[in-house]
DNA sequence: CAGGCACTTGACAGCGCTTTCAAAATCTGA
DNA sequence: TCAGATTTTGAAAGCGCTGTCAAGTGCCTG
């Protein structure tokens, strides 16, 4: 574990002091051309890499922005990460991550790991830490929200109401009446925006809300399958299906492909979000896709623009419907029945 | 943004000197009871939160473990990153990503960054970096490399060859003769492995090898389907896939499913790498799993341990076959070139 | 009761860098 | 050519914490 070479060292190899050292790595003030050229040609030579603990300690800041996601492997979250990761590359500012398994207590675990670590900027992904926690936060360090609309705090978002307004809407569009909605948790915010956008959707076509035919799950797979089981369990009858995400609409696919119901001929399947394993699926869902990268890119530009005093405003985050094979016109209202019946 | 409440704080609170408030953090010296009771006392009171920077700086350490991905949105790697965060909850170690993105340079920038960063060790998954410049590295800190086999290091991986091996041979046991190969980049060398796997299981099976059956991938969707089509193009003739990992079967389903080739009905398929969503996929996907947590985990456990100079045997990694529902006995040897005639 | 021992405790010198302040060097213009 | 303005530079004081060292405390033993 060879010494590390520190600032003392390249200023006696350039024949000059500290301070002069520090100048020209930071451009904090104006050197000497020729004094410059040896500061740099000494970092050069012993390969000096700055300490970044010692320049936090110095600078009371740590050049690093705190992520709190619920699950990072999550392809949701993965997504924004990704896109975290890019608007961050090329700055001096670096992210680093804690998960909150959508659990309060782990979330608020994560948050003290990561105020622990001095971050100096906290990007909050979903989640249901209190409102008055975040707030707190935010009275030591600029806080982004993405997900949830806090009043006082930066947020960014989609229009979750108005996006599954249009995925619901495409189902009508095919012909589906009797449509049935997979929802999130209903302690989510966003769950309860599409909700409300699939029940505009009805009500806008005339269809009656039929609160037998939404079940909520919790955005996993699995509560997918069992959405589906349990609607098939209470011998509701649909010919398509909204799911308030995508993972859901993957389990609710393979419960109907069990019960040899085919999709998109039988039944219509729409989810929500648009991961990229979506366009993979079979088959290929048709789903509202929600720009993940660009949310986790606007949310790190912002804080940037945040610690640097800067204005910034986000670009709108628009949701669109992408179509693709699991949706199809309507078959005969009958098809389901049949199937049940067998 | 308030005032941090710093050591020498919580020292005058409790009326104690700074070096015993910093003793009985870290409990590196005893503590008379009642002085002890003082300082936690105090810290409650003021809301102390020790200052990871300037304790890294007066340590030399930084607390923090470096990942190298090549993808953090990448399920394969998302899976491991998770078994690295969970193996890390509850000590005083952190993890922090960068990803190369399956390129040198980026990965020599992601390296760049996280030695910049201090960390206190160092975790590289797959990737190309030469192993010189790996070493090169463990001699300033320690390096757990997964994924590669570089003598000298700590290294953690699978059996990929024999892995591999078992997906063929169930194919084969199935009654499948005709087994194309779905190959990852041939710059990796699991992709080798899992290639040789492939031809050393038939050939016991004494079923000859056929070039014209192996086409090479990126390990991305994108390229399963390419390769399908490719297949299909040159006019093979198989009645089973076996591909080097999970994103290329999916790939490779959609691109029969557009055919009109069914999974397993006429072709039985086979991944590997059992992502999460393989099991929600339709047809579930058959797959040979590897364990991507216990990968991270073990990969961390190691770390810990030689940051801490302890002794540390990593539990093997061991994968094995599962079986649901994207492969089937073999209908009948004709069922494809039918497909191919209409 | 003195001497010796084992513990506790506080002072202080860093860790590597930034930043203020004032001195030194350089440049103006009359 | 020199006073004064301006720029460049170095000394030094931290940033918040750890860890060494020596002084201080209490206790046991002979």
């Amino acid at each position: 574990m060879r010494e590390a070479v520190t600032l003392s060292d390249v200023a006696r190899e350039a024949g000059v002091s500290p301070s002069t050292v520090s100048r020209v790595i930071n451009g904090t003030a104006r050197v000497a051309a020729s004094k410059r050229e040896a500061v740099l040609r000494a970092i050069e030579r012993l390969h000096y890499r700055p300490n970044i603990m010692a320049k936090g300690l110095a600078q009371g800041r740590s050049l690093t922005i705190g992520v709190i996601t619920q699950e990072i492997s999550s392809p949701y979250y993965a997504e924004m990460l990704k896109g975290v990761e890019q608007a961050l590359e090329g700055t001096a500012y670096h992210p680093i991550f804690a998960s909150g398994h959508w659990r309060v207590d782990q979330e608020e675990a994560a948050l003290k790991v990561l105020v622990g670590r001095q971050v100096d900027g906290l990007i909050v992904m979903d989640g249901s830490v209190p409102e008055e926690r975040l707030k707190e936060l935010a009275h030591t360090m600029p806080v982004v929200v993405v997900g949830r609309r806090i009043p006082g705090l930066q947020c960014l978002g989609i229009d979750n109401r108005r996006a599954a307004y249009e995925g619901v809407q495409h189902l009508i569009e095919l012909g589906h009446r009797r449509i049935a909605h997979i929802a999130g948790p209903t302690s989510h915010p966003d769950s309860i925006e599409r909700l409300e956008g699939y029940r505009a959707a009805l009500e806008d076509a005339h269809i009656p809300f039929d609160p037998a035919l939404v079940v909520v799950g919790d955005y996993m797979e699995q509560s997918g399958v069992l959405a589906v089981e349990a609607l098939l369990a209470r011998g509701a009858l649909f010919t398509a299906i909204f799911a308030a995400n995508d993972q859901m609409a993957y389990g609710a696919n393979v419960a109907l492909y069990r019960r040899g119901i085919r999709v998109p001929h039988d039944v219509s399947l729409v989810g929500f979000d648009d991961l990229p394993s979506s366009s993979y699926f079979t088959p290929p869902l048709t789903t509202v896709r929600q720009p993940g990268p660009a949310m986790g890119w606007e949310a790190a530009r912002l804080m940037l623009a945040l610690l640097e005093g800067r204005d910034y405003t986000p670009k709108p985050l628009s949701t669109h419907l992408v179509v693709r094979e699991s949706t199809a016109l309507i078959r005969s209202t009958g098809a389901l029945a049949a199937h049940l019946l067998t």
